[in-house]
DNA sequence: TGTACATCAGTGAACGCGCGTTCACTGATGTAC
DNA sequence: TGTACATCAGTGAACGCGCGTTCACTGATGTAC
């Protein structure tokens, strides 16, 4: 029948997850408190869990977007470009690197402990994962045309870790604190000189 | 005059430092607690503050320690050796993942959320990470020889990052799970493929 | 060396706080007739 | 359409737990004479 409560009940999950969103974003996932969001979204704190099971889950509901907008990033990088698959590599990693400085902290809580420490991942993780690793296969098979698919993916793995790794240590402002621009130049060089045989 | 009290409050430090380091290495940073620690060295729950500020101040002495082991090993596992500049960074890569894999919780306190969200890393931190870092640079102005040093501390970082974020999201069970020696070959065609001109 | 006093390490119960989650209750929405 | 009843969303005070840190107290160690 969906209608009225069953309308109220989406609204409230939406209103929470924006609400969730708009904390880890400015504030860290760690910021997440079931009072806040309550006050946020004018509903009572016993409300949130009558749409979600705790608020590990909302967490996860906004890390899905987080996800699914760091996919379509990397990709519409791509878009449309007639770039080499090296130049390919570099864009998809400057988009990462954009992605990651532009949402430090909702990209953060992609990696956060407690979801990676406390329990599976759940599938949904594992695919948006996939699906961005397909991306980066695509033109390292084009760079090693003769390689199988295990090399392929051992490289796509180690490529989007170092990325990562860049990333991760250079937004860190604590311990390195590298300009963004210098991140990139690390990031290029890396990844020229991985690519060109 | 030290003697006696001095000696005792000494003995308290060392004791509480190996109770931590012995949980940090086993259940991780985030598994101190201080009830925990006075049962094991056989203190008062007080006593701890007589001898450390806080709980951080006594994890970052186990970090201290994490710290000159790992410069140790990368530092040793050259030792002697007559490799080229390309196999040093190869050999330190990988007593970097042998000693990440082989104290994974310590390893990873280092770089825990706590520690470099709630201030400043504290200076004999930065010290120690320049000391590495200095090793790493050596053989790549070996590499580079007509680079200038602000390119040589840029890929000096860029490495240490990639191995980094290799070693840290192959050693992430939950999220990859890679074998130990798929992580090793990763570096190693990272590296080979980045150092040969 | 012996005695009196002062210091401060050591104690552990209690404080205080944060916070996720529950639960008995209420009131609006939906259903049956 | 109207009435009676059932359901279940919504409420928010209270539970419960974990845990770092403190603090009034005690007793051992060190000092002065």
């Amino acid at each position: 029948m969906a209608s009225k409560t069953e309308k109220r009940r989406e609204d409230l999950r939406e209103n929470l997850t924006n609400a969730a969103e708009q904390i880890i974003v400015t504030h860290g996932v760690r910021a997440i408190k079931a009072r806040d969001l309550a006050g946020m979204v004018g509903c009572s704190v016993g409300a949130i869990y009558n749409v979600f099971h705790d608020l590990n889950e909302l967490v996860m509901a906004v890390n899905g977007r987080t996800f699914r907008r760091l996919g379509a990033t990397v990709a519409d990088a791509l878009d449309g470009s007639e770039a080499t698959p090296q130049e390919q590599l570099i864009i998809m990693s400057g988009a990462y690197l954009e992605f990651a400085h532009e949402n430090t902290l909702a990209w953060r809580a992609l990696f956060d402990l407690k979801m990676s420490t406390d329990m599976a991942v759940p599938q949904w993780y594992l695919r948006e994962l996939g699906a961005l690793f397909a991306l980066i296969g695509k033109p390292i098979s084009a760079i090693f045309p003769d390689w199988d698919q295990d090399q392929i993916d051992l490289m796509t793995r180690a490529l989007f870790s170092s990325v990562h790794g860049i990333v991760l240590l250079g937004l860190e402002k604590r311990i390195s604190g590298v300009p963004v621009d210098q991140i990139e130049k690390m990031i290029a060089a890396v990844l020229t000189n991985i690519t060109t045989q």
